[in-house]
RNA sequence: GCGAGUGUAGCUCAGCUGGCAGAGCACCUGACUGUGGAUCAGGUUGCCGCGGGUUCAAGUCCCGUCACUCGCCCCA
């Protein structure tokens, strides 16, 4: 119908979805302010070789939307914040204050098919602790999730977050006598168990070069819900989660690995229980980045959550909000007729003077419809101001919850409506 | 990049082995010239995604194409 379209896997807000969007940020807010974390943001275009730098990416070959410039420069819509942080903190490493706390919500685009769950613009969450390396700290990322499934009103029940480590896994493939070199492709083997098969997944462990042995003890590991307790990074991780009164949300998963290269550690991920979801968001440690783009070596450990999954998910559990709630107005002001139309302005003038949401109909038509359309903005109080309320200085007040309706002195108006609003 | 499904009114969809293009919701008018959500009566709305083919006849069958959705890959 329309002319032209929208481009693909981009997403129309219009009032109600713009107030959700806006209701998820207030509360990513919150929870990252409540931890003392500080809201930063980076310039949406990079130069394609920020990205080149974090070695052999794939989202920068395929999924990530390149230019030329009028100067002929390479441009990337950056696909995600992590480089940009890097880059950010390795200009002013001297004057920043470690450890750094810092988050941040705004738009990233990869061009990906779109489906179920994903978009090639989203808006994404990130937040990231630098300068330290202790599982402590480690938690405290884990617990800033937590604390947000749980501000949003997602249970225990309905959210998990799974925690693996990196440097575990690792020793644990040396015990199998896997090569170092086998590690990385066993760490995407690992990453995709749930994905295949049993089947298809022993025959991809054995094209790796793995023997039946080695398969079957690899399977048992990945069974393991005890493993953790031979990390001392993870011992020391679940406790700090308990201290941060998070661990009902927290588990510990073996099979959790993480795509990312860079991640050396601690790696985490968050589901919901019902797994029609892909992960809601992901994390973990590295050590290693601040190096490889050139700074000196810094520590640091962060998540990314994108607003598609969440919402998906915040649906699904019933936790969204009242759109109507989110976007009413107070009062609506009625026009009566040509002659009073002016001072319904003034009404309504004074009424936000006074701190109210207040719409004044523009045009004197009917009353029927402006009440109809006094309902489709959710307006809670009506107003009427006629010939005969002008004469005796009155305004007519109806509760649009109740139907009850009184004609009061002006004066009295403001404690009406407030009383109307309770 | 690979695979599957779906395109019909503003929205959600029905439309059988080809035979006058439909329903619900929404919208407009009125019942109700100073009062909204309910009810009732009436009314508007279509390149049936686009192009071609078969047929006396195509929303329906065939071919192509575009778009969307859902998977795979990858990841937030």
């Amino acid at each position: 119908m329309t002319v032209i379209r929208s481009i693909r896997g981009t997403r129309d807000f219009y009032p109600p979805e713009m107030a959700r969007r806006s209701w998820l940020y207030e509360n990513i807010r919150k929870v990252s302010e409540s931890f003392g974390y500080q809201e930063y943001e980076g310039p949406f275009l990079e130069y394609v070789e920020l990205y080149a730098a974090k070695s052999g990416d794939e989202l920068v070959k395929e999924q990530s939307y390149v230019f030329e410039d009028r100067s002929g420069e390479l441009i990337a819509l950056r696909p995600e914040l992590t480089p940009t942080l890097v880059r950010m903190i390795g200009q002013r490493q001297r004057q920043l204050n470690f450890p750094l706390r810092w988050w941040s919500f705004g738009p990233f685009w990869r061009y990906e098919r779109p489906q179920k769950g994903r978009t090639r613009e989203f808006f994404q969450w990130n937040i990231d602790l630098v300068g330290v390396d202790t599982p402590e700290s480690d938690a405290e990322l884990v617990a800033v999730a937590a604390t947000f499934f749980r501000q949003v009103g997602l249970k225990p029940q309905e959210i998990i977050l799974k925690v693996n480590n990196r440097r575990l896994m690792e020793s644990e493939l040396g015990k199998l006598g896997l090569a170092a070199g086998q590690r990385d492709q066993a760490f995407r083997l690992i990453d995709r168990r749930d994905k295949t098969s049993p089947e298809k997944w022993r025959a991809d462990a054995k094209g790796l070069g793995l023997s039946e042995g080695q398969v079957r003890k690899l399977e048992g590991l990945l069974g393991d819900q005890n493993l953790w307790e031979s990390s001392e990074e993870l011992v020391r991780f679940f406790k700090a989660v308990e201290a941060l009164n998070v661990q009902e949300y927290v588990q510990y998963a073996p099979e959790v690995i993480r795509g990312l290269d860079y991640y050396t550690g601690t790696v985490f991920e968050a589901h919901d229980s019902s797994g029609e979801f892909r992960a809601i968001l992901g994390g973990g440690r590295y050590d290693d980045l601040m190096a490889a783009v050139g700074g000196e070596a810094l520590p640091g450990v962060g998540f990314a959550m994108g607003d598609v999954v969440i919402s998906l998910v915040l649906e699904r559990y019933g936790c969204l909000p009242n759109v109507d709630e989110l976007t009413a107005s107070d009062i609506l002001v009625t026009v009566f007729d040509e002659a009073s139309w002016l001072e319904s302005y003034k009404l309504a003038a004074e009424l936000r003077g006074s701190g109210f949401r207040v719409v004044c109909y523009p045009q004197p038509v009917k009353l029927p419809k402006q009440f109809k359309y006094a309902d489709r903005i959710s307006a809670r109080v009506a107003l009427v101001l006629g010939p005969e309320e002008l004469r005796e200085g009155k305004v007519t007040v109806k509760n649009l919850l109740t139907r009850e309706q009184q004609t009061i002195p002006r004066a009295a108006l403001v404690e009406v409506i407030r009383g109307c609003l309770e």
